[in-house]
DNA sequence: TATCATATGATAATAATTACTATTTGTCAA
DNA sequence: TTGACAAATAGTAATTATTATCATATGATA
């Protein structure tokens, strides 16, 4: 059965005060100024279940890593082509007309590619 | 100058043939058969190169590994989470008047996940 | 055909993530 | 409270996808 662990604890933690959309290697970097004998396969192992589990949700990988979000409610994101900023999209309703609708979907993932204010 | 070379043309022609959204190592395998030397290298550069000029588009990375699309219409994707197949949904329209508007969007990116028929 | 910039092939390097394993630690029952 | 044990951790090796490097080859152009 699952246990409760300090390590574990500290890893949501991080990523709800992180707050914007960090990887593991970000995670792992602010953990380790809490408990700095936390090991970086602790944090991929727990932010993984975590994932799995839906306490985090993950946007995808961008630019050659994953990206965890604290916020698990409906919404949708902005991706920056050139700095890989992340940024909330409110969630809108979709059609329910649509094709897919036949299909299983579990969850929906929608991204906008474009170039932010700073990088402009 | 860009010039116009054999591999490429294999490693272009190869991503239509295939159709069903390959990845790098998939394209390689396949290019392999009509082209037995051809350098895993040369794959990987070719498809970035035809990913950024638009002539592939890429779906993101799935399971680790990026994924091609030689259908450069505009389209979203379902992708089942336990086989990782991808399938083709027909675009529609998204709303206009939403927040994203304000944003510099160059690309609208719909993922659906759950579970394919095969797999249920 | 000579030139030269660009592409290729081969392979090394990198980066993210996962696997492995001895050790530690929550949890639960007595 | 303690003993037992399944599950988690730390540390590190291994894996996998991708990119970098560079000597050689090859399209394109004059």
């Amino acid at each position: 059965m699952k246990r409760n662990t300090m390590q574990r604890q500290i890893i949501l933690d991080s990523v709800k005060e992180l707050g914007n959309h960090p990887t593991a290697e970000q995670v792992y970097f602010y953990v380790s100024k809490k408990h700095p004998t936390i090991s970086k396969a602790t944090v991929y192992r727990n932010l993984a279940q975590a994932a799995s589990s839906g306490e985090v949700s993950t946007v995808g990988v961008i630019n050659g890593s994953m990206r965890f979000d604290h916020n698990t409610s409906d919404h949708f994101h902005f991706v920056c082509q050139r700095c890989y900023g992340l940024v909330d999209v409110p969630h809108f309703g979709l059609p329910d007309q649509y094709p897919f609708n036949e299909l299983n979907i579990k969850k929906v993932e929608l991204t906008l590619h474009g170039i932010c204010d700073q990088c402009r």
